[in-house]
DNA sequence: CCATACCTCTGATCTTAGTCAGAGACTTTC
DNA sequence: GAAAGTCTCTGACTAAGATCAGAGGTATGG
């Protein structure tokens, strides 16, 4: 956890640096000093959306519908960047085997080696923001960056209802019992993921991922458990971000789809081995109670009233 | 200090995350996050260039010079953005009294009123970033983001040259002098402030000015002591600054001005109230040697070797 | 007080960014 | 196999960003 240290402005101007002032000064100092570089993201002689374009291809070749997607794109604006990209050789365009309509696009060997010098670019330009510091401070630097870029994605993720079985709660649902298997102790019996999810769906039930940049960064989901009682199952946090706070939202989330759903109260089981999990809901306000089920899995149970 | 936590990306590909690559990724997640978001700088029905100049000119007014250093603008554009904020009476231009080539700019009322409310969005959008997050990552957050913002502005400060008797090197050195009369336990006696600059001119000395946004970060000169030996005079770094490797860098370029006047070795002198100048030498390869002077304020006396 | 340098503005011109309606190709549904 | 829906592309267009040469004021040094 970083020291807080008085800025410099703040050293000028001493009034209530709260941290809405504190995320404000550091969108300035940054953007002006590394987000207008940002601009001039090439010199490669080319504009900026044609550069961004290529360099989103190079990253992962895909459907000009998901290239539009990632980059907020309108369908004509995309094409003509495209067809700008094809006479220069270093994309190919061509229709997608599966749906004829779509079209996929593709780096050609010259577009790869343009990408590879827009990489190369960009990471000069961070190495010239770290030359002037000592190694100690660019560990500083990165610790603080590091920390941050956490916080700010977590802040960020939009937790999204999704269909129990469709592919976004199925990879969710994967990394969960993959690492139920690794930690609990005899390790975890990995069944028919789709088994069971008719009750984690509406009316009664509902299911949750957190995704970010399309991998699962947490998943939950509520079902009924009769007497105005809905259990809450499945919740997993991507172990990269805990300590971010994301799964205390995910979980207050999933206790107002629950009291939404008509449930008043709320309980769910744990095993004693997800140590981080048990805290979170005591902190959260749950407690302890009897065993409610026969979950051979479960050592822990919970419960908190829905006022 | 913030700890050192596996980011999820790293998670993913476990690669060798050095300090580049943390800084490049917070970029790509921070500018998605926030600089897009900064590109609708409000939808104040007013391009961005043009909203820009605006909030600029109600950060400080000046002359059109001014505004154009600060901002990169060219001076033909300016005049169009100007005259379109103009049409809409939010800034009146005028010509400068001190030189009537120049015309100064400022707000109106009703500009000052447009002011507000690009700054009440500006603190909104920083509001609904943290909203989110809990007390305790909020203040996470806010930490880690002032220990970028100060690491990040001192890796970009840029150290001058410039006059030791002209406007830039004067706030500098009052600044310093300031400093030292608060905590020499008997205060300091300030002297004309130009007086002896002319040793720390070329051809034998030498005047820098860190300055970052228009105010001193930190300043420090070289004058020749005689056979062969510099002295290192008026080094300091402003208290908002200190911790953050400027003070060692403006040293080291110090050492290297004065190895270029062609001395071979720099001395210096300095009170033992100021701890961390004193620490900062020692880790800069000086030695403490006899008094080579008779300045009643010196207590230590330093010494290194530019081979 | 004249020559020179400086400063801002205007007009002309160009590129980039972004939007919209509709044509044409393909897929799904009934 | 026709109708309806989906997807990409084209043409037409507008606004914004950016640059340049030169006109016409204003200062400064001899």
């Amino acid at each position: 956890m970083a020291t807080p240290r008085p800025s410099p402005a703040a050293v000028e101007q001493p009034d209530l640096p709260d941290h809405v002032e504190v995320v404000r000064r550091f969108n300035r100092s940054y953007t002006q000093r590394i987000g207008v570089l940002e601009e001039s993201f090439l010199g490669l002689g080319m504009p900026l959306g044609t550069a961004r374009l290529l360099y989103e291809i190079g990253a992962e070749a895909g459907t000009t519908r998901d290239l539009r997607a990632r980059l907020h794109l309108d369908s004509g604006y995309l094409s003509r960047l495209l067809r700008r990209l094809e006479a220069d050789a270093l994309v190919v365009v061509g229709p997608d085997p599966d749906d004829r309509r779509r079209r996929r696009v593709e780096l050609t060997p010259a577009g790869r080696r343009a990408w590879a010098e827009l990489e190369r670019r960009s990471a000069e330009r961070a190495e010239n923001l770290v030359a002037p510091l000592t190694g100690r401070q660019r560990a500083r630097l990165a610790a603080a960056l590091a920390e941050a870029d956490l916080l700010v994605r977590a802040a960020t993720v939009r937790i999204e209802e999704v269909d129990p079985a469709g592919a976004a709660a199925l990879a969710a649902v994967r990394s969960y019992v993959a690492e139920l298997d690794e930690r609990f102790p005899r390790g975890f019996a990995v069944g028919d993921l789709t088994a069971g999810t008719e009750r984690l769906r509406r009316p009664d039930g509902a299911f949750m991922v957190a995704a970010c940049d399309g991998v699962p960064a947490a998943c939950g989901g509520v079902q009924p458990l009769g007497g105005g009682v809905g259990e809450i199952k499945r919740m997993w946090v991507h172990p990269g971000w805990r300590g971010a706070g994301l799964g205390s939202r995910l979980l207050r989330h999933l206790e107002g789809v629950a009291r939404d759903l008509g449930h008043s109260a709320v309980r769910l089981d744990t095993h004693g081995s997800l140590t981080e999990a048990v805290g979170m809901y005591r902190r959260a306000g749950y407690r302890e109670i009897e065993r409610y089920n026969d979950n051979p899995y479960a050592e822990h149970f919970f419960a908190k009233g829905l006022h």
